[in-house]
DNA sequence: TCACTCTTAAA
DNA sequence: TTAAGAGTG
């Protein structure tokens, strides 16, 4: 009997998934997951873990409704690879991967440990619509600016044509009794995950569904609305895309599609193209830089003066949206609440941590990394280095988001911050925006007093402001 | 290939 | 305000 096994990975889906299209050519298929703790699951945090959890069960009703079945299993992914390739006779082994070091690299090991069983891997890239190893100026150099990159190098794509599941080959007669989900142990024992329900639902079905619904409905305001953190103006797509169940290739060919029908959402399909393009640029930095999370790209920053936090106050502040500046605070605990965050606000959180704060970036980003359901290794080191002033980029380092400029300009009516700090709800907006300097009067109309009901302000905006600056100044 | 100018940018 | 990268000769 003729055997091959899928290797799921990050491409937890059946449409246009090349490890099923490759593999369905044999006479048995067995699809298995296998969580490796010091694989990729090593990396990634709580959120992003709790979904994976429901990415895999909602993947798992998915190949039943196939006629297959998800089977399930832990430990080193060379090992019990091989494992039940020899319980259940495979002669191959098909999966995907994503074109950055870290998966690169276990790809690698587990070719090799693969190989010297005598089975054969086959890994199909996916994920990403450019090689982030290729990409090159006309100097033949990597790009360090996303502009040029996404203009010169990366903005005229034609991937491949998405392709529907094939047929999949029923699994084999009797192969090894699989794990349970739970038995993975990647949901947290502590239920604080629990909440994240209200908001999300993983899984592929899902994912097409809020495709087809922002293709229809929200792209058409995507570049006016996506700055705007109180409207849900965003594509909200960036977990799915993270755990593959959707298709980059197949996301690219509907951009495609919907710009030939919907002419007139042209705006906004050339604003979504472009974010996509930062996805993009944060792998070709990954690319270049492997210790991304951690390593400055601009070396200069490893001798940055930050501020001591002995206690960890300031930081705990940070974390719980505890730091008396409203949108700030809106911010982490949307965070919080819903493992996701507003992009306005999670530049305007980050330039809080490291400029105004002056706490180290990789905190904030070790933070993300936890907290977020769309943690991704190249997106969130690239975001708190760019916010940092230490990316590859030209935004200068005297750029400090002024959080309260930041609400009047993008949350001017206060509802995103009424929203998450409800505490401000009956305050007028533009004291929601800095309770600080509303009159005695105006605060005990809203019922609020501050450093009771809600902080004052951890710092003061201007002059740890002028701080950071003079402490950028000593990099020279 | 170099030295130069010009354009542009997650405020 | 700085710097990447395209364009030019």
């Amino acid at each position: 009997m003729n055997t091959a096994i899928v290797w799921l990975r990050r491409d937890l889906r059946l449409h246009d998934q090349p490890a099923f299209r490759c593999a369905a050519a044999h006479e048995r298929l067995l699809p298995l997951y296998v969580h490796d703790p010091d694989g990729y699951a090593a990396h990634a945090g709580e959120a992003s873990r709790w979904w994976l959890h429901h990415s895999l069960a909602a993947l798992a009703g998915r190949l039943a409704e196939a006629g297959s079945r998800l089977h399930l299993d832990v430990g080193d992914s060379g090992t019990v690879l091989a494992g039940w390739a020899q319980a259940v006779g495979a002669v191959a082994i098909y999966t995907t991967y994503r074109a950055d070091p870290g998966d690169e690299a276990e790809i690698a090991r587990v070719r090799q440990h693969l190989a010297d069983q005598g089975l054969s891997l086959h890994a199909e890239a996916d994920g990403l619509l450019t090689n982030p190893w290729t990409v090159r100026n006309r100097g033949g150099r990597p790009y360090r600016a996303f502009t040029p990159f996404w203009r010169n190098a990366a903005a005229d794509l034609s991937p491949p044509t998405p392709q529907e599941c094939p047929t999949l080959p029923p699994a084999p007669e009797s192969p090894p009794q699989s794990l349970s989900l739970p038995a993975l142990g990647l949901l947290s024992p502590i239920p604080w995950h629990t909440k994240l329900h209200g908001t999300w639902q993983p899984g592929e079905t899902e994912a097409l569904h809020r495709l087809a619904g922002f293709l229809s409905e929200g792209i058409g305001c995507y570049a006016t609305q996506r700055d705007l953190p109180a409207v849900a103006g965003t594509s909200r797509l960036s977990p799915s895309l993270h755990f593959g169940e959707l298709s980059i290739r197949d996301l690219w060919h509907r951009l495609s599609r919907a710009s030939a029908a919907q002419p007139e959402d042209e705006d906004g399909i050339a604003a979504f193209r472009s974010e996509l393009g930062w996805r993009e640029f944060a792998y070709h930095l990954l690319a270049q830089e492997p210790e991304l999370h951690s390593r400055p790209f601009d070396r200069r920053f490893e001798a940055f003066p930050w501020r001591d936090d002995p206690h960890g106050a300031l930081l705990q502040a940070w974390r719980e949206g505890k730091t008396g500046i409203p949108l700030v605070d809106a911010g982490m605990r949307e965070l919080w609440a819903t493992g996701w965050m507003h992009n306005r606000t999670r530049m305007v959180t980050g330039s809080f941590l490291v400029k105004n704060l002056r706490l180290p970036w990789q905190w904030g980003e070790a933070f993300f990394r936890d907290t977020l359901v769309d943690w991704d290794p190249a997106s969130n080191s690239m975001g708190w280095q760019w916010v940092t002033g230490c990316g590859a980029d030209a935004a200068p380092y005297f750029r400090v988001f002024n959080p309260v400029r930041q609400a009047e300009r993008f949350d001017p009516d206060g509802v995103y911050i009424a929203r998450w700090v409800p505490e401000l709800a009956n305050l007028p907006p533009k004291h929601r925006h800095q309770p600080w300097s509303a009159s005695a009067q105006a605060l005990a109309q809203a019922g609020v007093t501050l450093g009771v009901t809600y902080p004052r302000p951890i710092i003061d905006l201007q002059q740890s402001r002028k701080e950071a600056l003079a402490a950028f100044q000593t990099l020279g």
